[in-house]
RNA sequence: GCGGGGAUCGCCUAGCCUGGUAGGGCGCGGGGUUGCUAACCCCGUGCGCUCUGCGCUCGGGGGUUCAAAUCCCCCUCCCCGCGCCA
């Protein structure tokens, strides 16, 4: 959510933002925006000059009562008021309505650097690392390679629960587990705060960090509850100091959440549909930082280098990508996508999203910082993952098959995984 | 599920019965005083606006009234006990 008060002072430079998404319907809708205002704030003054009114009768009739003195008049006077309260109080109430509903769905400012570009075709690479391993064999898709190795069952899940779920099974438990306890480790090293949310949240807490059509489209409601299954630990974290003053010697505030979560929508169909790239169910271990606004530039490039880390650590290629202006989305001022090498798809795909929601998240959070009678300001929130073991467990299998239908355990997760080197079918055992 | 108690400024709390400007303490900020740390005194400390001023704010919504934290109705959430339970 945008700064009113910036729109009122300068609503050239969010006209200029949005030229540069090419959105004309949010440039209408941020005139429209100024419009209401400027009609709220006018009905405001005319309605406060009436209770004003009605405050100053009210006190006098207090007073004559005190006195002994008759009160006839002042009641006639003030028993008119209330009506014409009511009607500027009513129109006053839709405006503020249409105000915040407009509000939330004007997006971020960007930073300066975002490319401009029509969608995810024009995102800019900006750093690139590793050599993608040449196979002298042909790769198996990962979902065949998953059930050949007796780690998954997506039958047996589709049976009870539908597409988009699966048994995990045997190596691969121990795997997506040591994904999780690696990245878990390392954030923790980094000095951030292991965090383990409730996995379910109320509306009202959930409308302060996603936009409303996401409801719809892709969160789980829990039948007649007031509760929906999270769909990335960031939001609980981030609700987590809603309508708070967090003190501002307490920043920055460094979280890590280790969390399973929920989808409705997992999107359209590529390479290798069975599999697990795209599900209703799947773990993360996410970085969340709240921090001063001038810290934050700093801070998202600490949350990509982070990011970047754990895939070298694991020795996957990668490559980072500066999502341009027709891929950004609302919230985030400036967003990096790590995409890990996928040698079966012979492309870089998503693994990790890195976004710097400025004061956006903040504000519609109605969060601030600063010392409670003091100044305040509104506190910077910054999210990534660390890891995703959905599709981690997917640039693993791709990366390191071997020729023998095996795959090698990545040398950083092994400590992770009682010693073991690779995984293999359950009849290759000794 | 049953019974009871609560929700007032960042935190703690008074006020509610009996309607008439929401008071105090802590914390925090600023100033003053004092040879140190301390103690003490004064001011400030929610939100909004066309900002010397005014309006709003007592969990939310409705009602009664010239006037509601206070009276009436509905709802939400939290806590305690009992029951059930990994």
């Amino acid at each position: 959510m945008l700064d009113i008060r910036l729109i009122r002072e300068s609503p050239d430079v969010i006209r200029r933002d949005l030229a540069k998404r090419n959105a004309p319907e949010k440039a209408k809708l941020l005139d429209d925006v100024i419009r209401w205002d400027k009609e709220w704030r006018e009905a405001l003054a005319n309605a406060d000059a009436l209770k004003r009114r009605r405050n100053e009768i009210t006190r006098q009739i207090a007073e004559a009562k005190k006195a002994g003195k008759a009160t006839d008049k002042l009641r006639k006077e003030a028993a008119d008021l209330p009506k014409r309260i009511d009607a500027l109080d009513t129109k006053i109430d839709a405006l503020a309505v249409n105000i915040r509903d407009g509000l939330l769905r004007l997006p971020n400012l960007l930073h300066e650097s975002v490319p401009v570009g029509k969608d995810d075709t024009e995102n800019v690479e900006v750093a690139k690392w590793g050599t993608p391993r040449k196979f002298a064999f042909e790769l198996k898709p990962h979902g065949e390679l998953l059930e050949a190795l007796g780690g998954a069952d997506f039958e047996r899940a589709r049976k009870i629960a539908g597409a988009g779920f699966l048994y995990l099974l045997g190596d691969l438990v121990r795997l997506d587990q040591a994904l999780l306890q690696f990245a878990l480790d390392y954030m923790i090293k980094q000095g951030f705060t292991a965090v383990f949310p409730p996995f379910m949240m109320r509306r009202a807490a959930y409308e302060g960090v996603v936009d409303l059509a996401d409801f719809e489209n892709v969160m789980y409601k829990i039948e007649g509850e007031d509760l929906y299954l999270i769909a990335t630990s960031e939001h609980p974290m981030g609700a987590m100091f809603m309508d708070e003053v967090i003190d501002d010697g307490r920043l920055p505030i460094r979280l890590t959440g280790i969390a399973t979560q929920f989808r409705r929508e997992i999107g359209g169909h590529g390479v290798d549909t069975k599999g697990l790239f795209r599900m209703h169910q799947f773990n993360k271990i996410e970085q969340f930082v709240f921090c001063r606004p001038e810290d934050s530039w700093t801070w998202h490039e600490k949350l990509r280098a982070n990011g970047e880390a754990i895939y070298r650590a694991l020795e996957i290629p990668y490559r980072v990508v500066n999502v341009c202006t027709g891929d950004i989305g609302t919230v985030a001022a400036k967003k990096y996508d790590i995409e890990a090498w996928f040698p079966r798809q012979k492309k870089y795909g998503e693994v990790i999203s890195c976004s710097n929601c400025t004061d956006y998240q903040a504000r519609r959070l109605n969060i601030r910082a600063g010392k409670v009678g003091g100044d305040k300001f509104i506190p910077h929130t910054l999210n990534s993952s660390a890891i995703a073991t959905s599709r981690g467990i997917v640039a693993v299998l791709e990366n390191y098959q071997q020729a023998d239908g095996s795959v090698t355990v990545p040398r950083v997760l092994r400590t992770f995984m009682g010693g073991q080197k690779d995984i293999r079918p359950p009849w290759e055992k000794g």
